[in-house]
DNA sequence: TAACCAATTGTTAGCGCTAACATCTTGTCC
DNA sequence: GGACAAGATGTTAGCGCTAACAATTGGTTA
């Protein structure tokens, strides 16, 4: 186990200080002249310890540069002050600002945030669940509402806080905070409709590969139902993230359906890619076509024309994840079991 | 402390396997009947034990869920297998990659990344660190390789591991992976004078605020005098990552310095801004003044003019970066102290 | 004055795991 | 058949911290 080497004679102390292993507790209680505990106390309660010996214990820390192990803290109290999320990817900003939120709300109380990527992938996300919870974290953040049953059992048998983000539903594993893809959906329908325009169409990942994208497409198609229009036509694509299958995807679309003048985009690295399609064609956006993106990637203002998309409060959704973990964890207030944070359309100039 | 509750009875287990409590090693031992040491080695080093004892702990293992807790392994061993990050931001993509870059790499080997952000802040970076250390982390990798000497003497006392990335020095604090700042000024001079411009310009960050800009600036610099050119006229900024002032900076150069031809921008955030007021002033981009990016952000392919821009290998960093590491932590190699992996002109349409 | 209380500090016994050493098999060799 | 080695397993004692309870102090109160 290699403990730590020569702590023999009359103080543990001396050798510190200098290098190699970390000062522990008992050295600062030595030095301060009281026992562990009242260490352990200046540091989590300080109101029980006298303030002429909590100044003294504090000399002794700063003297001596100690820093609280956390690991055994956490095998004590049986809390790691450890959060882990998880995101399909941080590549994509809107992601990254989700983790920002969630990073600095956690921290300014005291927790760490331990980070994985599933690729979208649910295996991978299992496995991640899995080395999370072995590392004992007080709370996990899910990206989405659909998970490997195995995962799910999994955290419910653990009773770990748990909240899934970026989407709603109404049965949720523990916590929810998000929006509604669906809602999503008809509202790119109602923005169509307002536009004039009668003949939809979608580009994304299809229903079955990917729920996020396909309830957005539901909502679509509903929207659609109820104005009393013709489903929108589609183009579903494998990756649905990248632009290259995206643009050929839109080419086919394009030349199957001619007449169709709204296309809702699935996210905005798609609706770059359909930009592209329809300037290939000589198709005016958005004289001819409106296409609406998803997400408001950085590129979106970038893009010519500049792409009108739905922008999803990303950074707001991981602020508000952790508000609700650390009601939960440090009963911080009353617990929301669903945050619905809605979304906006950004107009710009494609639709 | 919690101890946990009604553990009593001739046998431990039994009540496990619902909820609550996880599953302990002990109780993995009395299922498959061997002792808790026997258990911890069929996990660690299972070649030392039986195969028929394996088979029996791993099915115990299985039918119990069994998940190791490794915080309490971490006190025993003295290893967290978790290494730390910390990156100026998340949001934008060349970090990201290198934090996808490092994380999979470690994840591979059975370590987790815990992340923080500085937000290019030194003592947001020196308050993470402390952070770190007190969690143990095995390892911490920092980004740039300036830092408060008292982060520097901390990481040194403790003698962790510490890869610094995205910048080379001769004195690192450990290991360095990266690229050369100086020498991507140099080699951008190099390309304006391919280009035949004379009139060279550089947007970025001052110096003093920001080393790594100021780094490419001076290399920009050296280049000009070596080719007998006029020091580059500059335009500095606070933010460097805002392009509303960005787009002042230019906008003020240009109306000063009208003769420019060519403009080196310390990051594409700013050469997104420089383009617009190019625009702005009529200014023909590239014939009367070349624009050249640095980061190759994901906007980079999608202004128009697309941006020329300098690309940084970001997730082989964090790849490099993972390899160093675990070469230094589980002796997996040798570990080199340098390693420099260059950078690449990407020729789009701005320069 | 004795009983009592609150405030402060100390003592003890683990949290769940593993290093180091001890012990027990089994097989091999002369 | 006894000595010995190698392999497999068990025992013991912590890692650095903190919950729960115990002890001490000084100041009340009846």
């Amino acid at each position: 186990m290699s403990r730590r080497t020569a702590t023999s004679g009359p103080s543990v102390l001396q050798d510190e200080a200098k290098r190699g292993a970390p000062v522990r507790l008992v050295e600062v209680a030595q030095l301060a002249g009281v026992s562990t505990m009242t260490v352990s106390r200046a540091l989590r309660r300080p109101e029980q310890v006298a303030p002429a010996t909590l100044r003294a214990v504090q000399r002794a820390i700063t003297q001596l540069g100690y820093l609280p192990d956390s690991a055994a803290s956490a095998l004590a109290t049986g809390r790691s002050h450890i959060v882990a999320a998880i995101v399909p990817t941080l590549m994509n900003s809107v992601y990254a600002s989700t983790v920002h939120g969630l990073a600095s709300g956690l921290r300014r109380n005291g927790y760490e945030l331990m980070i994985g990527d599933s690729s979208y992938d649910r295996s991978t996300e299992s496995a991640l669940v899995r080395s999370f919870l072995g590392r004992r974290v007080d709370a996990i953040v899910l990206t989405g509402v659909e998970h490997d049953p195995a995962t799910r059992a999994l955290l419910a048998r653990r009773e770990v806080p748990v909240v899934e983000i970026w989407d709603l539903t109404p049965k949720p594993i523990d916590m929810v905070v998000g929006f509604s893809n669906a809602a999503a959906g008809r509202e790119a329908g109602a923005f169509f409709t307002t536009l004039g325009r009668q003949h939809w169409g979608f580009l994304g990942a299809s229903p079955e590969r990917e729920a996020r994208s396909g309830k957005r497409f539901r909502g679509l198609s509903e929207a659609a139902r109820a104005a009393g229009l013709a489903p929108p036509v589609t183009a579903f694509v494998e990756d649905g993230m990248s632009a290259a299958a995206g643009h050929a995807a839109v080419l086919e679309l394009l030349d199957a359906h001619p007449r169709t003048d709204a296309l809702f985009c699935a996210n905005d690295a798609l609706a770059t890619a359909a930009l592209r399609a329809a300037a290939d064609r000589g198709i005016a956006v958005p004289g001819s076509l409106a296409i609406l993106g998803f997400g408001d990637f950085d590129v979106a203002a970038h893009t010519s024309p500049a792409l009108t998309t739905i922008r999803i409060p990303g950074r707001q959704i991981g602020a508000s994840a952790a508000q609700a973990l650390l009601a939960r964890l440090d009963d911080a207030g009353p617990t929301p079991s669903h945050v619905d944070l809605g979304f906006e359309i950004v107009r710009r100039e494609s639709a």
